[in-house]
DNA sequence: TCTAAATGCAAAGTATACTTGACAAAATTT
DNA sequence: AAATTTTGTCAAGTATACTTTGCATTTAGA
């Protein structure tokens, strides 16, 4: 990834909408497959999940992508 | 990634989508800021990008996550 | 208020996304 | 048909997504 977009962050509505559904980190993160610690390393920015989990994220939460990321 | 997922092939139209652009390869790469072969790579299906980039894909092809990436 | 559940964070390891460089094959252009 | 562009792929290296374990702090429930 070059310079231009290097900056470029990637945000998520994923605590807010976890919360709204009553999901714990721990059930969202056994509803797609991951860890609880790969959830919640998501929702802090620390790091930019893949898009296959993105959008494994999204159908757990009956989102689009668009309204769970963006720049 | 449990068993359950890992099976799971996130499946994308960007290879159509980009030749519909008139768009190489190279040119999409330059347009995101990733190498030719990376480009090439997510569309002959040898990986998965992350989320950041689908949605810088997303943006340069004018197209919606859901348009150009599905299981 | 006491207890239990949920979250944040760190370290060390593994898997894989992404890089550069290079070459051959396929497709496009002249 | 010849030249040029585009694509597929491979190899070796780097960056980072994701794992497990563990512990301290915060939040929620009895």
């Amino acid at each position: 990834m070059k310079e231009e977009n290097e900056e470029l962050i990637l945000h998520n509505r994923l605590k807010v909408v976890r919360a709204e559904k009553n999901l714990t980190q721990g059930n969202l993160a056994a509803l797609v497959g991951v860890s609880r610690q790969t959830i919640g390393s998501i929702e802090t920015g620390q790091f930019n999940p893949t898009a296959k989990l993105a959008l494994l994220l999204c159908i757990a939460l009956d989102k689009t992508f668009e309204e769970l990321f963006y720049f």
